[in-house]
DNA sequence: ACGCTCACG
DNA sequence: GACGTACGTGAGCGTA
């Protein structure tokens, strides 16, 4: 090609180079290059933004010539004026100077002019240029948003804001300084400018500034005439620093002489050499912009390889958690940019921002991404305005990009098991990312791993653990959403409120994840966070997904039908108290009971009000009286009522017809599982009349709900760590556990046992799990606190393991401060060396913990192994209620389904632990899980 | 916001 | 000798 000539017709694109960099410095996670450690993060975006330039189509503006100017140094001619001149800026970052060359070596490799003179900043090489594009008849376009370039717009000469994409015409730039481009100048040298320390006129602004050039024409007219100023102040200071004002505008003016090498036809735009460019690019190690670079040139990419470094880098000292490093992602490209650091670092901290706590009705607004403590991005995609529109709908906000688009973006990395994503209750978003099609898989936890370190000593919430181990408080959510009656959904925070938000939140979720990993191992859990914590995430998710089938018909009958009930035993309690009063509180009640009719039962608790429980009441009723039996028929009817029939319909989601509750999995401290949103863990069964309830909870046509549970598990657990071979012996033998301790206790035979004697062993079996006590067991057997302490004293005297084993848990955890289960599970148990009545709650909860906590573990385990072993079967797993799993299975798999089911349940405690007792299953199935049960 | 009460394992 | 007393949960209601 030969060069022609620069004139008319040809067009002229300067970009501000310097302005590049740091933009790319400052939008980008500091990366490093692999092999050796070198900073490459600025590199990398400066390549990203130098790539999208050349590769855009620029509409019929297209540049015939193009050039990237760089500042040479610090000190330019400026400094011989004034020495102060931009005396205040910060030295460079010390990781960014070394990518300054290696952003000329870019620049060259994209075969782009780069330009650089030594005493001259780059806004004067790119007013000289424009000068010389200009006087020769072409057009120029100045890409920077730097004000100081703006007196340079004029007669074929705009500028582009890279970011914004916005041109810049004489308008735009009258419309930031008050001004033409003519005068900018002018203004400028008055109202000087802080970050360049150009001192300018005290005390006067562009606002001044420009009115007062407006007034007199010009500065030089302006300072001739100044004595007419009518405001003394005003007046004042434009006399007494006329000489800074000059030496301000001397220098604010960009030097159009600036001196030049080479002429404009050098700058005539060029393809790259596809070997100089990927060969420039591989050798960064660049993976994602190499290959997209070479799809695009239509050549083959090179290698990209990184051997590790020999030895590992100290690891930096950690920024302070600041906002500041914070990016909004508005561009597909910047997004590019982001999934390229991920695929490099292998890890992304994620974190997804919605409009509800509930995951089936949650939309998403916002996802927000860290790859390196300091760098954070957030994307919003779901943004509406404050008010709808006339059609009452709300509306995208501007400036997001399109919600499908960035979940295909994603959604390789969040389903490739080579990139680990970090979440704060991950679970949560995989639930919404499932939604969206979207299995993430490669998780870790920092919730989890924080319930493993520390279950027993608090709870696992972001804040709380930033604030406890980063020492940092987090934003609090009530800023942006309000509380209460007032309180919006995250869809209506404004976009610059919500990134920094969203953003802190992946940051901190990922320097929670660096200081909790080298703890996991340090302090012996990493095997029951990676068995026992982490895999659950999926499991659950996908059971909360699927959700129960709820009959609101049923519900709603019964309903009905309670609330008859209770009429009825309201105006029959009212008659019985000989007055009206409010049946459903306590307050009212005792006073009824105790005060106006003297029954016996004294004031308990710090409130002194009289305890009215069930307990309380049972009593009374024994003794005869009549109004507390009716209360107690009337409380049961209640709870039923408001829990479930009641509360119970308004869980259920439009959408499936069905109940998706959520599993809590750090929320018990043993290991258990909670449900809420509703608990479906408390559904009734111990009364005929709650039992019913379950009728409604539904399998779909041609299914059953089948139930598994698992028979005495806890007790089968305390025979085998308590080493108890009298228990071992019964359980090997699969004789009635309760009749055998009675047996056993009172010498009587198993054989035609009294039923009173073997539920007096069965309240001693349980009470024993629990930290037994004569006072507890009194009152629950409701016999003499003499007569259970006796039986307590024989049932140790007849099995002296579970004595022993009892003091060896709590002398463990004395001396630990933890317990742990069979299968490594760590319970804090950091009120165990307090003295007082809390002692006893905690060597309580010392003894209890490793038995449920065991039991625990062992359901979860089979519930990890489940999925896979009923892969081939019509079958879900829905529910977990301790030691129960509900499936719903097609009627003819039922079968198939319990005998997988049960084998899976019953091994689960192996390989790891081999019980020398065995599991045993129970198993049910029916239409409703009252049958299944 | 808190305590009481009660549903479950 | 007194103290408070069975372990682990969640939800709805009344009261402050």
């Amino acid at each position: 090609m030969t060069p022609t000539s620069f004139g008319k017709g040809c067009h002229l694109h300067l970009i501000d180079g310097s302005a590049f960099i740091f933009r790319a410095y400052h939008a980008l996670p500091p990366l490093t290059r692999k092999s050796d450690g070198l900073p490459v993060g600025a590199v990398a975006g400066f390549c990203n933004m130098l790539w999208k330039y050349v590769t855009d189509e620029h509409g019929s503006d297209a540049p015939t010539h193009a050039a990237v100017i760089f500042d040479h140094s610090s000190k330019t001619f400026r400094n011989e004026i004034y020495p102060a001149y931009k005396a205040n800026r910060p030295e460079p970052p010390e990781d960014l100077r070394p990518q300054f060359p290696l952003t000329r070596d870019a620049t060259r490799a994209f075969n782009v002019s780069c330009i650089e003179t030594e005493g001259y900043e780059a806004d004067d090489i790119i007013a000289a240029l424009a000068c010389q594009a200009r006087d020769a008849g072409g057009s120029v376009t100045i890409v920077s948003s730097d004000k100081d370039l703006m007196q340079l717009v004029g007669d074929g000469v705009r500028m582009l804001d890279p970011i914004k994409g916005k041109l810049i015409g004489p308008e735009e730039v009258a419309e930031k300084f008050g001004v033409g481009p003519d005068r900018v100048i002018d203004v400028q040298a008055l109202a000087g400018d802080s970050v360049d320390n150009v001192p300018g006129a005290p005390g006067i602004g562009i606002k001044t500034a420009a009115q007062l050039i407006n007034e007199y024409g010009d500065l030089e007219t302006l300072l001739e005439r100044a004595s007419e100023i009518k405001q003394p102040k005003r007046r004042q200071t434009l006399i007494d620093h006329a000489e800074q004002i000059r030496i301000s505008k001397r220098l604010v003016t960009l030097d159009c002489d600036t001196p030049l090498e080479g002429s404009l036809q050098d700058l005539e735009i060029r393809d790259p050499d596809p070997d100089a460019l990927l060969g420039f690019l591989a050798d960064m190690e660049f993976r994602t912009l190499t290959a997209r670079v070479a799809e695009r040139l239509g050549a083959e990419a090179p290698a990209v390889t990184s051997a590790p470094p020999s030895s590992a880098p100290a690891a930096p000292e950690l920024p302070a958690i600041d906002h500041a490093g914070y990016q909004t992602v508005t561009e597909m490209a910047a997004l590019g940019d982001w999934i390229a650091a991920i695929t490099e670092a292998g890890q992304v901290a994620i974190d997804c921002e919605t409009t509800s706590l509930d995951e089936m009705q949650a939309k998403l607004v916002g996802i927000s991404l860290a790859v390196v403590p300091g760098r954070a991005c957030y994307i919003p995609v779901g943004h509406v305005a404050g008010s709808d529109d006339l059609f009452g709908q709300a509306m995208l906000v501007e400036g997001q990009l399109p919600q499908d688009q960035v979940l295909a973006a994603l959604k390789p990395v969040l389903e490739d098991p080579a990139i680990l994503k970090i979440g704060q209750n991950l679970k949560y978003d995989w639930k919404i990312f499932a939604r969206h099609g979207i299995r993430m898989a490669s998780l870790a936890d920092t919730m989890l791993m924080s319930y493993a370190l520390n279950a027993g000593s608090h709870n696992h919430g972001m804040d709380e653990l930033a604030e406890r181990y980063l020492g940092h408080k987090c934003i609090p959510i009530k800023e942006l959403i309000g509380s209460g009656k007032s309180q919006i959904t995250f869809d209506r925070v404004a976009i610059d409120k919500a990134a920094p938000y969203a953003a802190e939140d992946a940051e901190i979720t990922l320097r929670l994840y660096d200081h909790f990993t080298p703890m996991l191992s340090d302090q012996r859990v990493t095997t029951a966070y990676e068995l026992l914590e982490r895999p659950m995430i999926p499991v659950l998710a996908d059971m909360e997904l699927a959700g129960i089938k709820v009959d609101t018909d049923t519900l709603k009958r019964m309903s009905n039908a309670f609330a008859q009930k209770m009429a009825a035993l309201e105006d029959e309690i009212h008659e019985l108290a000989g007055e009206k009063f409010n049946v459903g509180s306590p307050k009212q009640l005792g006073e009824i009971l105790f005060d106006k009719m003297s029954l016996a039962g004294g004031k308990q608790g710090k409130t002194g009000a009289y305890s009215t429980s069930a307990d309380v009441l049972e009593d009374l009723a024994a003794e005869g009286h009549d109004l507390p039996a009716r209360i107690l028929d009337w409380r049961q009817i209640s709870k039923l009522k408001s829990t479930y029939t009641d509360a119970l319909q308004t869980h259920v989601d439009p959408d499936t017809g069905r109940v998706h509750t959520s599993y809590s999995i750090t929320g018990a401290q043993t290991g258990r599982l909670a449900s809420t949103d509703p608990n479906l863990q408390n559904i009734p069964v111990r009364t005929e009349e709650g039992r019913r309830i379950r009728e409604a909870f539904l399998a779909t046509p041609g299914h059953r709900l089948v139930s598994l549970d698992y028979s005495q598990i806890e007790l089968r657990i305390l025979a085998h760590v308590a080493d108890i071979p009298a228990l071992k012996q019964a359980f090997l033998d699969g004789i009635d556990i309760h009749a055998m301790t009675a047996s056993q206790m009172f010498g009587v035979p198993v054989e035609g046992m009294d039923p009173m004697i073997r539920r007096r062993a069965k309240a001693i079996n349980f009470g024993v799990i629990y930290g037994i006590s004569g006072f507890g067991l009194s009152r629950n057997l409701r016999i003499p606190r003499a007569e259970a302490q006796a039986f307590i004293d024989t049932y140790f005297q007849r099995f002296p393991e579970i004595r022993a084993y009892m003091d060896k848990t709590v002398a463990d955890a004395k001396q630990d401060g933890h317990v742990r289960t069979l299968f490594g599970r760590r319970i804090n148990t950091p009120g165990i060396n307090q003295s007082g009545p809390a002692a006893g709650g905690a060597r309580r909860a010392a003894i209890n913990a490793p038995i449920q906590g065991a039991a625990a573990d062992i359901i979860r385990r089979a519930m990890i192994r489940m999925p896979d072993a009923i892969r081939d079967l019509p079958a879900r797993m829905l529910l977990q209620v301790h030691d129960e799993l509900v499936f719903e299975v097609e009627e003819s798999a039922v079968d198939d389904l319990i005998a997988a089911a049960r084998r899976i349940m019953e091994g689960a405690a192996e390989p790891a632990v081999k019980l020398n007792v065995p599991l045993v299953v129970d198993a049910g199935q029916g239409m409703n899980w009252a049958e299944a049960h």
